[in-house]
DNA sequence: AAAAAGACTTGGAAAAATTTTT
DNA sequence: AAAAATTTTTCCAAGTCTTTTT
């Protein structure tokens, strides 16, 4: 009996049983030896565990161009400032007399030593990490032992959006158990919470694919662990979308024939949908979504193009009717592109 | 009906591993 | 053996689409 042929579930349900041991929780933080120090206007300073830590998550990023960034520099300082203690906030009051140059020659040294270890020690990190993958990279689903993707929390940091994200540089916090809602079935040993700590919730949800969830600070967002794409639920889900594709196949003709006649329509909308449905098509622009302003970059797809997105020509370069586009897309990544298009688009 | 929340997929960038060149 | 180039893997923000709430 093929993977693919197991009996077939109940509407929207995805497993009858679930067991895994729960997310692995990034190692807490460890503070920087006392040689390693950073300066306020140009005398050293000891910080407070917390505040340093977030000081060392700026002093990595010394070297990349994020730190030049005004948003940057300037939602980092404001997320900073809140997890300091009073007599902090009292002192740190300018990013611009903070010299992370210490701890920042700190992490790089310690970058290189790690390069220069010798084998055997490699090997030995090596095995460790393999061990941590077993224990934890794994689940049981319905009796198959399957690979999770992602089966680590996200390490604390600051955020890097893509783009002129206008979040960027804020505090990503720590995930904490008291986060984590942990999905499984009743019947298989709930994962323990790691010592003197307890999960936000534990639920039996077996219409959703995810292990464990919790919500990112910066965007409220949930985010999830869930499988390996190479385990069975993503394969049987990708599976289905190649089906989709085949179906479409025999359908494709009569889909671009009925946009053809419809860009002559009478009513905007339907011709409105017709041009956008031909540029989907001829150029394999993405559907684009509706989105809330200022919370992220402004990206637009094909859907939510503006007239200053795009411009037309009657005559360019040689060709006819020509339509320019230039707007930034998924991951602000910039769509420039000049196509020459059938007369009465 | 609209808006918000939830669940997944996507894909680029960075890191790690591996191979090739010097 | 070191360095450089290439490939593979990991990571995670940012999309899309669906479901739930208001």
């Amino acid at each position: 009996c093929s993977r693919w042929e197991e009996e077939k579930k109940e509407d929207g349900v995805k497993w009858m049983q679930l067991e895994h041991r729960g997310p692995y929780f990034v190692p807490p933080y460890e503070p920087l030896p006392e040689d390693v120090r950073f300066y306020y206007d140009g005398k050293p300073l000891k910080l407070s565990l917390a505040t340093e830590e977030i000081a060392t998550f700026y002093a990595k990023m010394l070297d990349h161009e994020y730190t030049t960034k005004e948003i940057f520099q300037n939602n980092f300082f404001h997320d900073w400032r809140k997890e300091m203690t009073s007599e902090e906030q009292e002192i740190i009051k300018d990013l611009g007399k903070c010299d992370f140059r210490e701890i920042h020659k700190y992490f790089v040294d310690k970058n290189e030593a790690r390069k220069a270890l010798p084998k055997e020690e490699k090997q030995k990190l090596k095995e460790e990490a393999e061990k941590i993958q077993e224990e934890y990279g794994y689940c049981i689903l319905d009796g198959h032992r399957e690979k999770i993707g992602n089966f680590k929390t996200e390490p604390p940091g600051l955020f890097r959006g893509r783009g002129e994200h206008p979040k960027m540089g804020m505090l990503k916090k720590r995930i904490m158990p008291e986060d984590v809602i942990i999905n499984c079935s009743k019947d298989s040993k709930i994962p323990v919470p790691p010592e003197g700590h307890k999960w936000k919730e534990v639920r039996c949800d077996n219409t959703v694919t995810w292990l464990a969830s919790w919500t990112e600070n910066i965007q409220n967002a949930l985010k999830y662990i869930m499988l390996n794409p190479s385990s069975k639920l993503k394969g049987e889900k990708d599976w289905e979308k190649y089906e989709v594709a085949r179906r479409l196949k025999d359908v494709v003709h009569t889909i671009r024939a009925q946009y053809r006649k419809d860009w002559k329509s009478k009513e905007i909308k339907k011709q409105q949908r017709a041009v956008a449905l031909y540029f989907i098509d001829k150029l394999a622009l993405r559907a684009g979504n509706e989105k809330e302003e200022g919370e992220t970059a402004d990206t637009v797809g094909c859907c939510s193009l503006r007239v200053e997105h795009i411009q037309l020509h009657a005559q360019l370069d040689g060709q006819k009717n020509v339509v320019e586009f230039d707007f930034l897309g998924k991951d602000s990544i910039r769509y420039y592109n000049k196509v020459s298009v059938e007369k009465p688009v």
